[in-house]
DNA sequence: GCCAACGTTGGC
DNA sequence: GCCAACGTTGGC
């Protein structure tokens, strides 16, 4: 993470856009699996058509110093923008994965301890994100260009909190939960979660 | 197109 | 502060 006066509010990978790979809403392209390997792989399914009504769950990270859960329910509308990620397979995530109505853990990262400590909602699907054309942003990209967007962002309301933080050493511990890609790809600030993951967190979390 | 160097996340 | 994991860059 970035040094936290610095820091933009949400987590983000500082490193710069891959090559020019994105049509607005498209599906992931079909080559290049060694750059968008979570689209090609393990986690094509998030991706996939749903049946009608269905919903998914992710996961979205920040440092709590830099922007908490509290920070999102005291936020007007309790509602920001994920603005900032600069990765590749963390904005697919947001860009083609996310869907209205769509819930997501809140996830404090580089805290003592990190783990997860609430619920929202994906309350607008992946737009462009605007702070990649703002050269005083900390993040801005000089690749990303305004008629392709390299960068794209969802909005986020808080829906609630845990009433028990489920930190990342018991979810390391816990068989159910091993399998998480939280666990395993560690630094992606932006992850899907299964819908028996879902709901074993949250009666963990006291919630739901 | 390979791959070494480099940068970043984030746990520990 | 260290470092594992891994994406990106750029030389060739």
């Amino acid at each position: 993470m970035p040094a936290k006066k610095t820091a933009p509010k949400k987590a983000a990978a500082k490193n710069a856009a891959p090559k020019k790979a994105a049509a607005k809403n498209a599906a992931p392209a079909k080559k290049a699996p060694k750059s968008m390997p979570y689209e090609q792989g393990a986690w094509a399914h998030v991706f996939a058509p749903r049946a009608p009504g269905e919903r998914r769950y992710w996961l979205i990270k920040s440092e709590p110093d830099v922007f908490s859960f509290d920070d999102l329910q005291r936020a007007p509308r309790q509602t920001t923008c994920w603005d900032s990620v600069r990765n590749s397979s963390a904005r697919n995530f947001m860009r083609d994965g996310m869907k209205q109505g769509d819930l997501a853990f809140y996830y404090h990262s580089n805290a003592e301890p990190s783990g997860i400590v609430g619920i929202c909602e994906i309350v607008r699907e992946g737009y462009p994100d605007h702070t990649a054309w703002d050269p005083s942003h900390d993040y801005f990209d000089a690749k990303s260009d305004p008629d392709m967007p390299t960068w794209f962002m969802v909005d986020v309301k808080a829906v609630q909190p845990f009433r028990t933080m489920v930190t990342l050493p018991h979810i390391k511990a816990d068989p159910a939960l091993a399998e998480m890609a939280l666990v395993k790809v560690g630094r992606l600030s932006v992850v899907p979660v299964t819908a028996e993951e879902w709901a074993h967190v949250c009666a963990l979390g006291g919630v739901g």
